[in-house]
RNA sequence: CGCGGGGUAGAGCAGUUCGGUAGCUCGUCGGGCUCAUAACCCGGAGGUCGCAGGUUCAAAUCCUGUCCCCGCAACCA
C-alpha cells in the first residue's frame, strides 16, 4: 500500500509567448489525473506546474506588443483566460504554481549557476554563431532557413559571443547508462532516439549563458551575461520545493520527484541535460521522466502558422471540463501520438458518457426511486448464478485499474472500468428489473438485490472514475446515495476492493442526466464556425509589406525599363498549379513571353487583351522549362491572413511598348 | 544509407515486449427489450494485418529487403 507515502509529480513548465493549446492541456491534464490517483491511494502528493517565462522570443514579443516583458508575461500568465484561469477551468489540482520570474526562483538560480561555476563545471568560453543584425539575434547553424535569418529572411554574419558552457560531455557515460541500463525514461522507444540522436555522436558541451539578449536570470558575478534556459528552466522542479531558497521547505521532504511528464519535443533536455545538472551538483536524480505523445490535427502537427490551434476554452465550455478530461485521457494512449477530431471527441462523449455511463446511472436510479422510494428493502435476495460474474468483476476492477495507472496507460485504466459498465448494462437486461417488479409481493427481495448490485457496481466505477471526472463522480455520488451517513467512507480508495459496502437500505436521488447525447452535426457545424470567426479576429485586416528603409540611387531605378504591354494570349502552364504563360505585345513586333504565378488569383480567358505593365530588361529565366522574358508588375498586400494580388491594369488608350517613367 | 514513429474491416484505433481463435468504437444489416438519455441487449456481413521473401508445425507479431505517410534534427505539450 502507498499510504503516506509522498509522491512528487510535475508538468513541464510552459512558454507562455502565446496563449496555450489543447496540448498543454492534454498534457496537463494527465498529470492532474494522476496526481488524484495518488491522493485517492493516500499519498501524500506534490503536484507542481508553471510558467517559463524568460528568453529572446518573450523579449521579442513584448516589444512588438509594446510592453514590458514582465507585463507580457503577467496578461499571459494571470491575466483573463490566460494560463492560471486555463487550470482552474480544467479543474487542475496542482499544490503549488512556480513562474521563472518569480523572485525566490531568480536567486536560487543565481546560486545554482555560482555553485556549479564554482565546481568548475561552468566555464567561460566563446559561442560561436551566425548574427542578424536586423534582429539583433544569435542563431545556431541549424537554426538557419535557407543559411538566411529564421525570422527575417535577411542575410546574417559569421559572429561569436562571449559565454558560459557547462561540462556536458564529462557525464556522457552515466547518462548513457542511466538511459540504456535503467528505466529512468519511459516509453522505451524514446530512449533509442536519446542515444542514437545525441550520445552516440558524442555529447557537446552546453552554452548556459547569453549576452544577446537581456530578459533573464542574471548572472550575478559577471555583468551583461543571462543565465539561459536550461539552468534557468529545469531547476524549477527543485526550487518550487524550497531548494536555495527560504520561500518554501519541502525539498527535503519530495525531492527526487517521482516522475516528470513532458511532451517528447523536451525529453532530450529532462533525460539527458537535467540528470547532468543533478549529477554536477551531487543531488539524486528524479526517479522518472515519461515522455508523452503530441495531439495531431489532420495527421500533422498544431501550430499557430498553421491555424489549426484547438482551444481548450471553447471546447470546455460547450461540453463541460470533465467531459473534456474524459476525452483526453480515454482516447489517447500516452506516450504515442494521437490525432485529435471534434468528431472523435463528440463520439467519445456520446459513446462512453451519455450511452453507457450516463444512460446506466439513469436508468438504475430511475428504477430504484421508483419502485423504493424509501430505500431498498432490508431483505434482498441473492442469486449466486445470475450475480457472479458482474460481482466478479466489479471486485477485481481495482486491481487492474490501479495496474494501468502504475503504468501511466490511462487509457487502459478507464477501458477497464467500461468494461465493468457495459456489463451492468448487459446484467440489466438480463434480470429484466421492470418485469420483477411487476410482481413485488414475489420478486420484491430479488428486485432489491439486482438494483443494490447495479448501484455498487457504479459506486466502485465512480470512485475509480474519480481522478478523471472530479466533479461529476461527486454529482454520481449524489444520486447514488452513497455516503450520507458515513461521511466518505464508500468512497474511498480501500472501499473500490471491498462488494458491499455500500448501505443495503440505500435511497437514491435520481438527477438531472449527467451526460446528455450530443447533437454530433449540430455542435460541429457550430464548432467550425466558431473556429473560422475566430481565425479571422485573430488576423489583421489588412496587412501592406515594411517600407524598405535603404534608398536606391536614380541611376539605378532608371536603369529599370518599364513598358506598357498587351496581352495577345494567356494560358496555364501544363502540371503548375501557379503559373500563366502570356503572349505578349511589346510593341516591337516580336511577341514576348513572360511566365507569372498569379493562377491562383486570374484565369487566364479574363486577361487577354487588357493592358498590363512589365519590366522588359530582366535576365531571361527558366521555369518549368519555359522561358520567361521579364515580369508583370502587380500590387501586392495581406487580408485577413491571406495573400491578395492585382495585376497592374492601366488604360487600354496606351499603347504597347509606352515607356514609364 | 541522419534519427524516430506509423501503414490492421467503409472511417478511427488496440493488439506486435514473451509467435498459436485478429479485438474495440462508429457506420451498416437483422433480431430482442421497453427500466433508461431514439438509449440498452443479442446476432450477422465486412480484413490476403502496406508489398516481397525468409525462419517456424504455426507469423499482424521474429528476420531480411522494399514502397508509401508523418514527425524530429538546440528549445512549439
Amino acid at each position: 500500500m502507498p499510504e503516506n507515502e509522498k509522491f512528487y509529480i510535475t508538468t513541464p513548465i510552459y512558454y507562455p509567448s502565446d496563449k496555450l493549446h489543447i496540448g498543454h492541456a492534454y498534457c496537463t491534464v494527465c498529470t492532474d489525473a494522476m496526481a488524484r490517483y495518488k491522493r485517492l491511494q493516500g499519498c501524500d502528493v506534490m503536484f507542481l506546474t508553471g510558467t517559463d517565462e524568460h528568453g529572446q522570443k518573450i523579449e521579442t514579443k513584448a516589444r512588438e506588443a509594446g510592453v514590458e516583458p514582465q507585463e507580457f508575461v503577467d496578461r499571459i500568465v494571470d491575466g483573463p483566460k490566460g494560463v492560471k484561469d486555463l487550470w482552474e477551468l480544467m479543474n487542475i489540482s496542482n499544490d503549488r504554481f512556480i513562474r521563472t520570474t518569480d523572485p525566490y526562483h531568480v536567486k536560487a538560480i543565481q546560486k545554482i549557476f555560482r555553485a556549479m561555476y564554482d565546481k568548475g563545471d561552468i566555464y567561460k568560453g566563446k559561442y560561436v554563431g551566425k548574427y542578424c543584425k536586423d534582429c539583433e539575434a544569435f542563431w545556431t547553424e541549424t537554426q538557419l532557413v535557407d543559411g538566411k535569418c529564421p525570422d527575417c529572411g535577411r542575410e546574417v554574419q559569421d559572429a561569436e559571443e562571449e559565454a558560459y558552457f557547462f561540462r556536458l560531455s564529462k557525464y556522457a557515460d552515466r547518462i548513457r547508462h542511466l538511459l540504456e541500463d535503467t528505466d529512468f525514461l519511459e516509453p522505451r522507444s524514446r530512449v533509442h532516439e536519446m542515444v542514437n540522436n545525441f550520445i552516440k555522436p558524442g555529447l557537446e558541451d552546453l552554452c548556459v549563458s547569453r549576452t544577446s539578449f537581456t530578459w533573464g536570470v542574471p548572472v550575478d558575478f559577471d555583468p551583461g551575461h543571462v543565465v539561459y534556459v536550461w539552468v534557468d528552466a529545469l531547476f524549477n522542479y527543485m526550487t518550487a520545493l524550497g531548494f536555495q531558497n527560504d520561500q518554501y521547505h519541502d525539498y527535503d521532504k519530495y525531492w527526487p520527484a517521482d516522475v516528470h511528464f513532458v511532451g517528447k519535443e523536451i525529453v532530450r533536455f529532462h533525460s539527458i541535460i537535467w540528470p547532468a545538472f543533478c549529477m554536477s551538483l551531487d543531488l539524486p536524480l528524479p526517479k522518472k521522466v515519461y515522455g508523452h505523445g503530441w495531439l495531431l490535427l489532420d495527421g500533422g502537427k498544431m501550430s499557430k502558422s498553421k491555424g489549426n490551434v484547438v482551444d481548450p476554452y471553447v471546447l470546455a465550455e460547450k461540453f463541460g471540463v470533465d467531459a473534456l478530461r474524459f476525452f483526453l485521457l480515454r482516447t489517447f494512449p500516452f506516450g504515442s501520438d494521437g490525432n485529435f477530431s471534434n468528431e472523435l471527441l463528440i463520439q467519445t462523449i456520446n459513446t462512453d458518457l451519455a450511452n453507457d455511463l450516463g444512460n446506466l446511472l439513469s436508468r438504475t436510479t430511475a428504477m430504484a426511486e421508483k419502485y423504493f422510494p424509501d430505500g431498498l428493502p432490508a431483505d434482498q435476495a441473492e442469486d449466486a448464478g445470475k450475480d457472479a460474474e458482474l460481482i466478479g468483476m466489479a471486485s477485481s476492477l481495482r486491481d487492474k485499474y490501479e495496474a494501468a495507472m502504475e503504468k501511466y496507460q490511462f487509457q487502459d485504466a478507464l477501458s477497464e472500468i467500461f468494461k465493468v459498465i457495459d456489463r451492468a448494462n448487459k446484467y440489466i437486461d438480463e434480470n429484466a428489473p421492470w418485469a420483477l417488479a411487476k410482481d413485488m409481493e414475489a420478486n420484491g427481495a430479488r428486485l432489491g438485490r439486482v438494483l443494490y448490485n447495479l448501484l455498487e457496481t457504479l459506486r466502485i466505477c465512480t470512485v475509480l472514475l474519480s481522478p478523471f471526472m472530479p466533479d461529476t463522480a461527486e454529482a454520481i455520488f449524489g444520486q447514488l446515495g452513497t455516503c450520507e451517513s458515513c461521511g466518505g467512507c464508500s468512497k474511498t480508495w480501500e472501499s473500490a476492493k471491498v462488494w458491499g459496502t455500500l448501505t443495503s437500505t440505500v435511497a437514491v436521488h435520481k438527477g438531472e442526466n449527467l451526460f446528455p447525447r450530443i447533437d454530433a452535426d449540430k455542435a460541429i457545424a457550430e464548432l467550425e464556425a466558431a473556429a473560422e470567426a475566430a481565425k479571422k479576429a485573430a488576423l489583421p485586416a489588412l496587412e501592406i509589406e515594411p517600407f524598405a528603409t535603404e534608398n536606391v540611387d536614380f541611376d539605378t531605378f532608371c536603369k529599370s525599363d518599364f513598358r506598357a504591354v498587351k496581352v495577345k494570349a494567356c494560358e496555364a502552364v501544363k502540371k503548375s498549379e501557379k503559373l500563366l504563360k502570356f503572349t505578349l505585345d511589346d510593341g516591337t513586333g516580336t511577341d514576348r513571353q513572360i511566365l507569372s504565378g498569379i493562377h491562383k488569383w486570374y484565369e487566364p480567358a479574363d486577361l487577354v487583351g487588357k493592358t498590363l505593365v512589365a519590366i522588359v530588361n530582366l535576365p531571361p529565366r527558366k521555369m518549368m522549362g519555359l522561358e520567361s522574358c521579364g515580369m508583370l508588375l502587380s500590387a501586392v498586400h495581406t487580408e485577413k491572413g491571406e495573400e491578395v494580388l492585382h495585376l497592374i491594369m492601366v488604360d487600354d488608350a496606351i499603347p504597347a511598348g509606352a515607356k514609364l517613367c
